[in-house]
DNA sequence: ACGCTTGTTCGGATTCAATTCGGAAAAATT
DNA sequence: AATTTTTCCGAATTGAATCCGAACAAGCGT
């Protein structure tokens, strides 16, 4: 940002810019959102815009990182409550969860997403990436059976970026080859099955 | 394309236009490659440019196709051999060509990876996506005792995508938390448990 | 209330890259 | 060698992103 807003008024009109900012994207998709439009959506000046973010770009950014943040607001509350589940539901539960985030508001943050997801990944889903390792790793604390599990780093690696990868994508196509539940129960499947072979191969031992 | 070459000449200029976008979007990513850019290193006028394609981003589109059909091109003649070996072997086979090829010529498909990942993910991954299908159900024939599990689709379809997206990441980032051969293996694992853990559950059937 | 400083808004002017266009050069065809 | 087709080009156009300075509002001390 180039300049910080101090007056009520000013943070409102950045607040607007980056509403505007989703609603545009939301529409149109962010190669097609010019400057004119977030700034007639938003109702101020295409000046304004160059009062608080250096460039475009900065707006979105911004935007991916109130998506993260708010795709962390969404989950932190739920973790509570999911590690106490068996395996399988918990991932259900949390790709419900999930789902639901990125539809509601016209698919703002399925759309925000996929833009997220191509520049930048490591920057800006990395905290998302740290809050679900958390969540794995006070699953794990509370299923101590668990634990003898190898490659835990490894596995918590592919299936976060595995399965948001799958599950935005499958979001975003119109014709997908499978149904969504079908697609969270296959994930949920592959969780569990690896969870169970390994603590099956680790017993043995 | 605007217009088909059918010259001799013509053909190289296109082809060399083509090349130059691969170089330019290595050097600087795809949002900073310029026209005048590509015409500069493909030694060609900016005019020429929009003899062949109607728009610069029809020459990313052409080069995201060349990709997928060079991916696909590489993955072909890897199929006999590889459908005979055992499932674990066979993934970390796979792994190691395709990170091989991403790696190839200053990165330059691992760069064009991840911009075709970011829009129109099923027009242009589709094909490779089937040459993957394909290979997994040519893997199946070969081991006809997997032919009992369940919702083969589904987990193909998270397998391929979530591999391929867990790599691509993998590699662009630079300072990753876990190393490739973990990453590699993680994924053979995956896929080897998942199996194992199936065909267990459905001989109990 | 009043002048002063600081913060804010705005939209025309500017810059820069993408795209167009008309004609020249090269190749093919007659 | 004349003619037609194909190819090439770069100056001119277009339009979106960005800058900038004037005008407007808010806070603040007097």
């Amino acid at each position: 940002m180039a300049r910080k807003p101090v007056q009520q008024r000013a943070k409102a009109t950045v607040d607007a810019i980056v509403e505007a900012g989703f609603i545009a994207m939301a529409e149109r998709g962010p190669a097609a959102t010019t400057t004119r439009q977030i700034a007639d959506i938003a109702g101020v000046g295409v000046g304004s815009l160059y009062e608080y973010f250096e460039n475009k770009e900065e707006i979105f950014q911004v935007m991916s990182e109130r998506f993260v943040a708010d795709t962390i607001g969404m989950i932190q509350p739920l973790i509570p409550t999911i590690v106490r589940k068996p395996i399988k539901e918990a991932v259900l539960d949390l790709l419900a969860h999930f789902r639901d985030f990125l539809q509601a508001n016209n698919e703002r943050y399925l759309k925000c997403a996929r833009y997220a997801m191509a520049l930048d990944f490591e920057q800006h889903v990395e905290p998302l990436q740290k809050t679900l390792s958390e969540l794995v790793t006070q699953y794990l604390m509370h299923h101590p059976e668990t634990l003898k599990i190898r490659n835990i780093p490894t596995m918590s690696y592919i299936m976060i970026n595995g399965g948001i990868y799958s599950v935005v994508r499958h979001l975003c196509d119109p014709a997908p080859p499978i149904t969504f539940d079908e697609l969270a129960g296959g994930l949920a499947d592959m969780v569990g099955h690896y969870t169970e072979r390994e603590m099956a191969l680790v017993s043995d031992r």
